[in-house]
DNA sequence: ACCTGAACACCGTTCAAGT
DNA sequence: ACCTGAACACCGTTCAAGT
């Protein structure tokens, strides 16, 4: 029997679309099935409507990607600019570390998106948004403007919260998959074997399962942003033709 | 009329299919024509046999994949082992970073590689091999083999020489693009139009067409050797818990 | 053992037609 | 103005059938 519930399974097609509505659902199918999921037919099925609907709201299924990627961007500012963290003298690179781990946040909750953001061949103007304000903390911490240019570079993806982690690509267990592959060829990589060795010496506790990716993450970054720091005080500059 | 030529385009379907002849024929579609080219219709085309003979040589589009990375891995395995570099004290950074270098020539000859790399799941034995030969390198120079764990992540996709450069994904004049993207929207993007302006000023010969990508890699790259070597030297070990 | 033709399920997208 | 049904070209892949 029908109660007088919220008719959200029963009685939903009523809203019409948007070009709004349209990319929300589109980050909504990819977060919960991941990208290869996200389909014009499986889109609008989850919209309630035909596939071919959704060719009123946008021109190409490109123009879906462009823009979850900006709707992902668009959270990532949202939430660095609520961190509001000074950015004078030794303070502009715990400012950086805090609003790039931020964005790494954002990130994890939508690991469908570094990918599908290589892929885009216009930079959002979220993005260039992002990077202004990372390239102000850098500035008013004391990086030359060529310095600080050279940093964005440097950081490359990091800058945004990601990197290319190249034993996990699938995001799955590709780690667990590469131990068990270096351990059947030990003979081959003494190297990775013996490192391997190493750290389950050391450390005995650490499940072969192993690398913990958010420390790792730091590692470099901090390795990037200690090196920066030494540069600016080295009164780096640019070395000219 | 026919003279006698070497009977290339006249005569070609002789010699059997087999899956090294597949991948071969694979990589050559990719240089060629880009990976979106690489159908397996267009493949069997290359190879002048039908696409279902394709499936006689090779389980799954995937496995053509896998192939034709693990193909270029091996290039660059090919490349490095020819290098012959000493690694002993501080000559472990010149070798790592030669070794990086010739990496990233193999990758620019195939530009498709890094992004197809990125969707592989399985790490191709190559791929070990390869991080074993970094490694050693390292671990000769004196790092620990924590130290060096770590550096590996660090480096992350750089060790084998490409990182995602945000301004250049499509691999076309993106970084020009975002250049002028900015100018149009210098007044909400102050601290890029600024630095824009700052290099434009400080090297006038410049093209907005703007960065050298090979520099700026080495840039990134050198930060994070210079940074290991600085915690080598400290005898930097891992902070256990 | 090696290759192929016909066929299937599934894409993105067009276009004329509905309300 | 907004949505849809039928249709097209193109995927990867299966399977029974050819030599």
């Amino acid at each position: 029997m029908r109660v007088a519930t919220q008719g959200q399974a029963e009685s939903a097609p009523r809203i019409p679309l948007s070009r709004d509505r349209v990319l929300r659902a589109a980050v909504k199918v990819a977060d919960e099935h991941g990208i290869s999921a996200l389909t014009m037919r499986r889109l609008a099925e989850e919209l309630g409507a035909e596939a071919m609907s959704l060719y009123y709201h946008v021109a190409k299924k490109d123009e879906v990607l462009d823009g979850i990627v900006d709707l992902v961007v668009r959270e990532i500012n949202d939430v660095v600019d609520r961190l509001e963290v000074s950015a004078e003298g030794h303070g502009w690179k715990k400012a950086v570390r805090q609003r790039i781990l931020s964005a790494r946040e954002v990130f994890l909750r939508h690991r469908w998106a570094p990918a599908v953001m290589e892929t885009r061949s216009t930079t959002s103007p979220a993005v260039l948004r992002y990077y202004d304000g990372l390239l102000g903390l850098m500035l008013r911490g004391g990086l030359s403007h060529d310095l600080a240019h050279h940093a964005l570079h440097a950081l490359g993806s990091r800058a945004l919260g990601f990197s290319q982690e190249l034993f996990d690509p699938g995001g799955g267990a590709a780690d667990e998959k590469a131990v068990a592959e270096v351990a059947k060829m030990a003979g081959h990589l003494p190297n990775l074997a013996g490192m391997l060795g190493a750290i389950a010496h050391d450390d005995p506790d650490s499940t072969p399962g192993w690398c913990d990716d958010q420390a790792e993450f730091e590692f470099g970054l901090d390795l990037l942003l200690d090196g920066l720091e030494r540069l600016r005080d080295a009164k780096w500059s640019s070395r000219r033709k």
